[in-house]
Order: C-alpha cells, then sequence, then structure tokens
DNA sequence: GCGAATGTTTCCCG
DNA sequence: CCGGGAAACATTCG
C-alpha cells in the first residue's frame, strides 16, 4: 500500500486529530504502563515511508510496511491491529504494521533533507551523495531511503522511465544534465503519484510500471529484478539508455 | 488456489 | 568482519 506520497495523504487525513486528547488506546504494540490516555497529540511528522505521532511523554514510529493499512474508525474485520488511538471525534487504527516507540533524540537525527516530498528536500545534496557513490546502480540509489526517503517500486520505475534511464545504469556514468533529471523526476513523479492516488487513478496512469507494451515504441516491457536490492524493474530496452 | 506484490529487518552462511 | 541470500512478517489481488 504505502509509498512516500501515500502516507503524505495518510497525514493529511489524521492532521485533524493534531491538539486533541486521547480518549481510549488500544492495539498489541501499546507499551505496557504507559500512560498516553488523557495525552495530546502534539504534531505529526512524516519522513518518506515513516509516521510519527509526537505525544508530550510518549513518540510512536509507525511504518506501514507492504500490507499495513489505517482507518479512522475501528475495523472488526482485521484482527492485525497494532496501534489504536481514540479521539472525542473519531481515531486512528493502524493495523498490520510496524510500531515502535522512539525518543526525541531519534528525530533529530533525521536527515529531513532526504525526503522527496518535503519542503527540506535538497537536490543538490542528493547529487553530491550519487556522484560520491559512483558504481551503485540509479536503481539501487532511488530505493535507498537514506537518499531517496520515500520512493517505492513504482516511483522508481515511472521516474526512470519518464527521464529514458535504463534502472541498471550506474550513477557515474549518468552525465550531469540526466543524474539532475532523474533526481528531479523523482520528487515530481511523487506529486503526480499524491494527485492520481487521492483521485483513486493511480494506476490508470502508469506507463511502465506492470506495463506489456512501452508507450512510446510498443515494444514488449522487459522485467527482471536489478540491482542489490533485486526488486523488479519495468523499462523499455529502446526508450532507456544504460549508461 | 497459487503466486506475486507499493517494504524492511534479521539471521545464517561462506 | 563483510556481503549475499534467504527468511520472516502478513494481506490483497488477479
Amino acid at each position: 500500500m504505502p509509498e512516500g506520497p501515500t502516507i503524505v495523504l495518510m497525514k493529511e487525513d489524521l492532521q485533524k486529530f493534531v491538539g486533541e486528547k486521547v480518549i481510549e488506546v488500544s492495539g498489541s504494540e501499546v507499551p505496557e504502563n504507559s500512560e498516553i490516555k488523557g495525552e495530546i497529540l502534539r504534531e505529526i511528522k512524516t519522513f518518506g515511508k515513516q509516521t510519527y505521532l509526537i505525544f508530550d511523554k510518549i513518540i510512536f514510529k509507525v511504518h506501514l510496511m507492504m500490507f499495513g493499512s489505517y482507518s479512522l474508525y475501528k475495523r472488526k474485520d482485521i484482527d492485525t491491529l497494532r496501534l489504536g488511538l481514540a479521539f472525542k471525534d473519531g481515531g486512528m487504527y493502524f493495523y498490520t504494521c510496524v510500531v515502535k516507540v522512539i525518543d526525541e533524540s531519534f528525530l533529530l537525527k533525521i536527515d529531513w533533507e532526504a525526503d522527496i516530498m518535503s519542503d527540506k528536500w535538497n537536490p543538490e545534496k542528493t547529487e553530491q551523495t550519487l556522484k560520491a557513490a559512483p558504481k551503485m546502480m540509479i536503481c539501487d540509489a532511488l530505493m535507498n531511503q537514506d537518499i531517496f526517503s520515500g520512493v517505492g517500486n513504482i516511483i522508481k520505475n515511472e521516474a526512470l522511465f519518464r527521464v529514458g534511464i535504463h534502472p541498471e545504469s550506474l550513477n557515474g556514468n549518468l552525465p550531469p544534465k540526466k543524474l539532475k533529471e532523474i533526481i528531479a523526476e523523482a520528487r515530481n513523479y511523487g506529486f503526480d503519484f499524491k494527485k492520481w492516488k487521492k483521485a483513486n487513478v493511480l494506476s490508470k496512469h502508469f506507463q511502465i510500471y506492470h506495463q506489456k507494451n512501452c508507450p512510446i515504441c510498443g515494444a514488449e516491457v522487459t522485467n527482471k529484478d536489478s540491482g542489490k536490492s533485486k526488486r523488479m524493474s519495468f523499462f523499455c530496452e529502446n526508450d532507456q539508455k544504460l549508461y
């Protein structure tokens, strides 16, 4: 379910509870003896695919992994409730996900400039990071959450297609112009992803991801596990150049 | 019903 | 000690 843009949408959904007091707590990941009841949700932050729920006495880190989901009401059809927080007029419920309690120092160590969806996103720094790893494949760089936080396999494939770069190209072989292009496109596609996801039309806009034929030349789309991350890449041999 | 999939961490082995 | 590989988690969809 989640890549960075989906998590940003989730945050927008949950934002209305910020400033409200917790009335009831539930879920398998609620720590013993924690006094969350009565606490006020101070802030919600996201970093890539992670979400932080910040209270005075406790901070939760939520990661939906591959199959996680959330709802604003308690779903009875799912028995893997990890964390549920009820407020006066509704609540937030996280299922099948990883929930951890962290402390403030954890938040201070986060490099917010690496988040493709953030206002703090820093393309120049990303360029330097990629240049410093010339033998890394661009597909691995994109999936690396320390470099392109929030990018998942969909964004990786679609962004690479848009700029005509083969997923197995090495960072160091990319001409400066192409390097800048893919960095810009990772974020740009992230916002298209968000817009389409919100309108429930995301998969309609896939050009290469799980597609049969290239929309440019009509050739059959190649798919193979690529890079160290061994995640499926979808690409067109004709229209995406291997650098 | 099988297999794959928008993800990450951990463990085992050479 | 390091890197690679597989396993683990667990749900939905085709």
